[in-house]
DNA sequence: CGTTATCTTGAACTTCGTCAACCCCGGTGG
DNA sequence: CCACCGGGGTTGACGAAGTTCAAGATAACG
């Protein structure tokens, strides 16, 4: 079906992905349960434009919601601005997730969602995808996963935010990247932030002071070694052991 | 289509309504854009069952996920425990909210719930309104919307677990329930909070003794009279430029 | 090569958590 | 009917963790 699909332009610094079938992200950006055939009417559906420069914007709070975008390579943030001129930081959306699914709830966008670095997208517009799933009984099921996916994976982070120490929230944020990676085959051990200090301290809830000096102290101690953004875990164990609340005595 | 629908019990303690149709919460709880005869349909896939009493488990960490469950009277908690025995408090849904959304993702519900008091449920069974709203485009819309709806709340408390102060965290959730209490014709102003000073506490990451301080410091100044679970709130504004991070000066 | 953004470090201060005592109220049983 | 008990709530004193303010270092960028 459609196989002269729409073909705007490619990544240039990554592996060229133009069909859902070929692409190595397929079993986690849409973890899809599909028949082939299925896939390719997926596939037909998804708009692959291309990439966003560090800094522009994927979509701003306001917007018309036309489409979820899944991430093929690069880093999104985003966030949303109280009334009050407050920004906050909700999300850091890495390579095979999907941004966006805050649009279905008001037809626009709530959130504004911005590329941390060259990040290339597949949008899937939503109508199509809705239209889609109505036929397809499996992608329905996926796209339902995948929203509430996104709702425990914000309630998670409620865990992070209420009540646990700088030293837990910077350690869970690394290890949260850090195994969002080796999904893709990449080191789980040596990895490049993809955001800034002060947006690890905006998510996390934190001062951008109180963040490099947790950074100072994880180095000072072994447990991972960091250049700016480039990051080396070099303990683990001791690196998880930080993350429950209360560091027991086990890993230090 | 099957009006001799399931009709398990009815709740004691407020007016019964057993139709989605004579539901004054219909244009809540799933704000339905719906026929009538859509709603019909809805409406004999719903299983009112008999009223949870306060302590009673709508669901546990763990449980197959069967049911998303819409809110009569009543209220409910809903939580997860990590693996290190900590609980956070993830939500309250009141009257008109449907919890279970944490379900679809894994076929399994992530959280527990809770009734914090007498509290009847309609159930709908996933599989039936997956089913039905592969049929009912408008349904299926709905649905989305409603794990959208969650996805944007959550994010919301984002803001409030982050880096705000303790009053304007609890004078949030005086807000939001004074707010979702109005929608059903229920004074604004005077209402009885489902909830302990612990549970507050929790969700809003905050001990109970700082809550406890709180609420002693609004009633002090005015603008809350609190009583226990029995809140007035006196000076609405006053009470809503608390909610602005840095309080400023306009209202002190 | 200078300018700017990002990050690091230090010192003083603030807020909230911790620990502990106490109070209030409803329920129970003598 | 009152004493006792226990859960939930309030209040106070103190300390720890993180913020704020300020200065300096390092890398990125035109």
């Amino acid at each position: 079906m459609n196989q002269h699909q729409q073909r705007i332009c490619t990544a240039p610094h990554s592996k060229v992905y133009t069909h859902c079938n070929d692409c190595r992200l397929n079993s986690i950006c849409l973890p899809l349960s599909l028949e082939f055939s299925d896939i390719d009417k997926l596939d037909s559906i998804v708009q692959r434009g291309k990439p966003l420069q560090k800094g522009d914007n994927l979509y701003r709070s306001g917007d018309p919601f036309k489409a979820i975008y899944a991430i093929r390579s690069g880093a999104i943030k985003t966030w949303s601005s109280s009334r009050d001129g407050e920004e906050k930081v909700t999300g850091f959306y890495l390579p095979g997730e999907v941004v966006g699914l805050d649009g279905p709830a008001e037809n626009i966008h709530i959130n504004s969602a911005i590329a941390l670095q060259t990040t290339s997208v597949c949008a899937i517009p939503f109508d199509r995808l809705e239209a889609l799933s109505r036929q397809v009984p499996g992608l329905q099921r996926n796209l339902l996963q995948l929203l509430s996916r996104e709702i425990n994976s914000d309630q998670k982070q409620f865990n992070l935010l209420g009540r646990t120490s700088a030293e837990a929230r910077v350690a869970s944020l690394l290890l949260s990247v850090s195994a969002r990676y080796e999904r893709h085959q990449l080191s789980a051990q040596e990895f490049t932030l993809p955001m800034s200090r002060s947006d690890m301290a905006n998510f996390l809830g934190l001062t951008l002071e109180t963040v490099s000096r947790v950074f100072s102290s994880l180095q000072k101690r072994n447990i991972v070694s960091a250049n700016r953004k480039d990051i080396v875990i070099t303990e683990m164990l001791a690196l998880r052991a930080l993350t429950h609340k209360n560091g027991d005595e086990t890993c230090r």
